[in-house]
DNA sequence: TCAATTATACGAAGCTTTTCGTAAAAAGAA
DNA sequence: TTCTTTTTACGAAAAGCTTCGTATAATTGA
């Protein structure tokens, strides 16, 4: 097995799979149209960083046709979930809940998204009550 | 002025603000040695961390007695929200609903802790109905 | 067929961040 | 005083990330 669980991408990656999430399977070119939608980007920069993505494990591809097919090989979810950990510790000293209270409290949501989290929020306390049976 | 606002600390320097923070002022020995806890650090790597994180204006020092005593320049909450801004964009589109549910689901969390987020939403709930007043 | 276009591969330059070696000054101990 | 320890300053090596130039192969189309 030489396939090491990757999970820890840089910057740029990051951005590079949010296209690729977002847009599902995609060319360089596609990839780089995107990118350059934000910031100028020439096009062997968007390749070779797919490229060292694709080493990394990061994404797969699809070699079939000339222009190769690049596809995420994480998912949304658990890279959140992974980078929100680092992120917790480094930033918050592990403590979710002045994470959440500052998100909360800085950045518009919605009555209905308040509305969610209040449902989130039951479900935890329902958890939480029969934790030990 | 040359005093450019600065904000954007490095992983790293974000390490010693966060030691400033729970200990305040210190001197670059302290600073080593409650890096060193965590990982193996020389002092001399942590001494130039400080100086440069002096030019940036990330601290203040105090050149009275020979062990100078650095102090963070910045606050914790501050900087927590600006990276706070930084990482829901990079990591979770801005979406701070998404954000706040994932840390909420994922992290252990007190019944205490839910109370709080629960008081907070209130008053969310109570701000925004007479937002326009 | 042959030139122009569009791909991939690859190495290396350019930046930023981190780590460390060394020199010099200050303080303390013998 | 003189040797040792502790400190700052500084430059540059080391490491990681991003960007780009160039070579080469495949495809298209005139």
């Amino acid at each position: 097995m030489e396939n090491t669980a990757p999970l820890k991408p840089t910057e740029t990656e990051l951005e590079i799979l949010q296209i690729l999430w977002q847009h599902g399977p995609s060319t360089v070119r596609f990839v780089n149209e995107e990118q350059s939608k934000t910031k100028e980007t020439g096009y062997t920069t968007t390749l070779k960083l797919l490229q060292i993505m694709h080493e990394k494990n990061l994404v797969t591809r699809d070699e079939e046709s000339r222009s190769h097919v690049y596809r995420a090989a994480v998912t949304e979810e658990e890279t959140q979930q992974h980078l929100l950990g680092r992120f917790l510790d480094t930033a918050f000293r592990g403590s979710a809940m002045k994470l959440v209270m500052q998100a909360l409290g800085n950045h518009r949501t919605t009555p209905d998204e308040l509305n969610q989290i209040r449902h989130l929020l039951k479900k935890l306390e329902d958890d939480s009550s029969n934790a030990d049976s």
